[in-house]
RNA sequence: GCCUAUGUAGCUCAGGGGUAGAGCACUUCCUUGGUAAGGAAGAGGUCGCGGGUUCAAAUCCCGCCAUCGGCUCCA
């Protein structure tokens, strides 16, 4: 007998060799039937692997991430079993889960598959499921795998066991098909009830752009066709969500092909909310002593050759710009820390003058490869809420904490709250892609880590995702459909300090070097805009919308009337605007709801005769009539309070 | 940069070898209204750009550009 323990802490005893499913089918058979998968000492397991020793034991359905992992996992098989019957001789790379669905990168040989294609993936990934195969694991050895899969012509496969150690190796069995898969799976493909093959794309065989590329198909499943048509439904909600769109309907920012792809061009309303926001910005940095510096969109080459970031980026960037004169280069500036340095450099300084925290909206320019453009989530030229702050190591931390403080403020004002953290490290087995010493490294390192503790920040640790001067504490925040975006940023920098020479006098009247902080809380304007929107569905808190208020006469008897208020309002601060169409009330009310504007000011005959207003608030209705003054009055108290975090 | 797809009016889209379509938006007129679409008329497009095939190309073919979804990259 084992002594099996369950996450709650309770111990049963079942036979050496009981299976996770026995085990939950003798708790209920409800369980039975929806247990997907296991952890056996929080390791992957099985429901029909058996269970030969003492052991803690978790069980996991749908509605546990490692349930959908599973399912989805199991589901990509499927499709490769799918895709097997469908195009002989097709050849397998990788086919894991993802966070929503699942993908197998395939190479199609001689066929050649479109998007025409999904329907007939997809009845015939059913009806395999259909046939209830059960999924089966096999440990086998190296020998075997590349024999057995070898003979089946699956060089991917093959490369991917020359890479794993002996002993190690497993593969699973449904039907007429076997992977090889570290598993978990689920015991059966016969709960995959509902999919949907989404999308193709190519993709690099082990993501590697010097090797082949592949035919990626994105799919996903579900135990029920309910839960397929609500997540379709979702999807298209979410990309009525997009900022590209909403930038459009909303009239904040526009691209033309005549100023040149990436290049955002901002509307005269996006340009006073991006205003708005670089006021916030400004504000809540004077308040923690950052001075604000402006320097120009380019700069000498040789600047850039000093800071490195020419060997590095040199030849993908927008080219230098001559000069009448020989031999003289100018490059649009990529980042602003060059610049900041040289301000650093105007005066001998003393400890005493550190820290130093130079404060500029800094535009730069990036050549971002063509297919990596992205409305104004990845665009050519944008610009950065930068800071640089020169330092003594002793106040590295504490500066860096309020760093922490400052965009923990701002993510907490813009009500930003399912954001992730990231430290990103440098790759410790590609040194040569980094600049400095290992001493250096491992102190900015360390710093960042310490940091994060002592701020009880949970961070994940992600290895070569380091700037090649630095790492970096990333601030990472999904769009409308699930992606990733790095929007704030903290980097520790005792590098750069060093290239251009940077030092101070100390209390000791010695020369030193200052360590340097990059930091941006937004990232850039550009993206933080484009993600507030996708947050909000365009819905922005009052004190940033372009139009706060709009006055409706009900017709156009009232115009004259409507000015005066707007007027009124404009006179308190109020962005107010007047539809003084030839249209119905009703009509306006609907245009005017469509375009979020968030009240909506009703005045006819009534409202006329007392200085009054009927407000009505955006998707919630008739507020009913107050005075002019009153509205004024309230609504400035209401942004009062509102910016007052 | 690579792989797939797309590109028709300001917007959303239909059409498709024989002189370009709808709805919304816009302009004018009628209507002057009370909380989510009043009516009529009008204007608006070298069908992304450049080649080719054809008596004839928006439509078929080739190239380029831009955009979508991914990959790679992201100072």
């Amino acid at each position: 007998m084992i002594n099996i323990t369950f996450p709650d802490g309770g111990v049963r005893q079942y036979e050496a060799g009981t299976t996770p499913l026995q085990i939950a089918e003798s708790l209920s058979s409800q369980l039975a039937r929806d247990v997907l998968v296991a952890k056996v000492n929080d390791q992957d397991w099985d429901l029909t692997r058996p269970i030969n020793e003492d052991a803690a034991i978790r069980l996991f359905k749908w509605d546990d991430e490692e349930g959908k992992h599973a399912f989805w996992h199991t589901s990509a098989h499927l499709l490769a079993e799918a895709l097997q019957e469908l195009y002989p001789g097709v050849k397998f790379g990788y086919g894991p889960a993802l966070e929503n669905g699942f993908y197998y990168d395939i190479d199609p040989g001689e066929h050649k598959i479109t998007d025409a294609d999904f329907p007939a993936i997809e009845k015939k990934m059913l009806e395999l499921a259909q046939q209830k195969q059960e999924v089966t694991r096999h440990d086998i050895s190296k020998a075997d795998a590349l024999k057995f899969f070898g003979e089946r012509n699956e060089t991917y496969k093959c490369e991917h066991i020359n890479d794993l150690a002996d002993g190690t190796i497993s593969v699973y069995t449904q039907g007429s098909f076997t992977d090889l898969c570290r598993g978990p799976h689920l015991p059966s493909i016969a709960p995959i009830k509902a999919v949907k093959i989404l999308s193709l794309a190519g993709a690099y065989w082990r993501g590697d752009e010097s090797r082949e590329q592949l035919v990626r198909v994105y799919g996903v499943s579900f135990p029920k066709k309910k839960m397929l048509d609500e997540y379709l439904v979702m999807l298209e909600e979410a990309k009525k969500r997009d900022h590209r769109k909403i930038g459009k309907e909303m009239e904040l920012f526009a691209f033309s092909q005549n100023v040149g792809p990436g290049l955002p061009l901002w509307l005269p309303k996006g340009a006073a909310l991006r205003d708005r926001l670089e006021q916030f910005l400004r504000k809540i940095q004077r308040r923690y002593g950052y001075l604000q510096v402006i320097t120009p969109h380019i700069g000498n080459k040789m600047l850039y050759v000093t800071s490195g970031h020419y060997a590095k980026y040199g030849k993908d960037s927008f080219q230098p710009i001559h000069t009448p004169e020989e031999g003289e280069e100018y490059l649009l500036k990529p980042m602003n820390c060059p610049h900041h340095c040289e301000i650093y450099k105007v005066f001998p300084r003393s400890y005493r003058d550190l820290p130093l925290r130079l404060a500029e909206f800094g535009t730069v320019y990036r050549y971002e490869q063509s297919g990596e453009l992205h409305g104004l989530t990845r665009v050519r030229g944008f610009t950065q809420d930068d800071a640089h702050i020169f330092c003594t190591p002793d106040q590295l931390k504490g500066e860096f904490l309020k760093v922490m403080d400052i965009i923990f403020y701002i993510f907490k004002a813009l009500k930003f709250d399912n954001f992730e953290a990231q430290i990103s490290l440098r790759d410790p087995k590609k040194k040569e892609k980094y600049v400095g010493t290992d001493e250096n490294w491992e102190k900015a390192q360390r710093a960042i880590i310490e940091a994060c503790a002592e701020k009880g920040l949970k961070a994940k640790e992600v290895e070569g995702e380091a700037a090649f001067y630095g790492p970096k504490l990333d601030f990472m925040v999904k769009d409308a459909i699930g992606r990733r975006w790095q929007l704030g940023t903290i980097q520790v920098d005792y590098n750069l300090p060093i290239r251009f020479g940077l030092e101070y006098t100390g209390a000791d009247n010695q020369k030193h070097t200052p360590v340097m902080i990059h930091r941006a809380p937004f990232g850039s304007m550009e993206r933080f805009v484009a993600v507030l929107l996708e947050h909000t569905a365009g819905k922005l808190p009052l004190w940033l919308t372009p139009e706060q208020c709009v006055v409706l006469p009900i017709s156009e008897k009232y115009n004259d009337y409507a000015r005066t208020v707007a007027t009124r309002l404009a006179e308190a601060d109020i962005r107010c605007i007047v539809d003084d169409r030839n249209e119905k009330i009703g009509k306006k009310i609907r245009d005017n709801e469509l375009k979020r504007i968030p009240y909506l000011l009703i005045v006819g005959e009534r409202e006329m005769q007392e200085e009054e207003i009927s407000v009505r608030k955006q998707g919630e209705g008739d507020k009913g009539s107050v005075k002019i003054t009153t509205f004024a009055e309230d609504f400035s108290r209401m942004i009062e309070e509102m910016t007052n975090f």
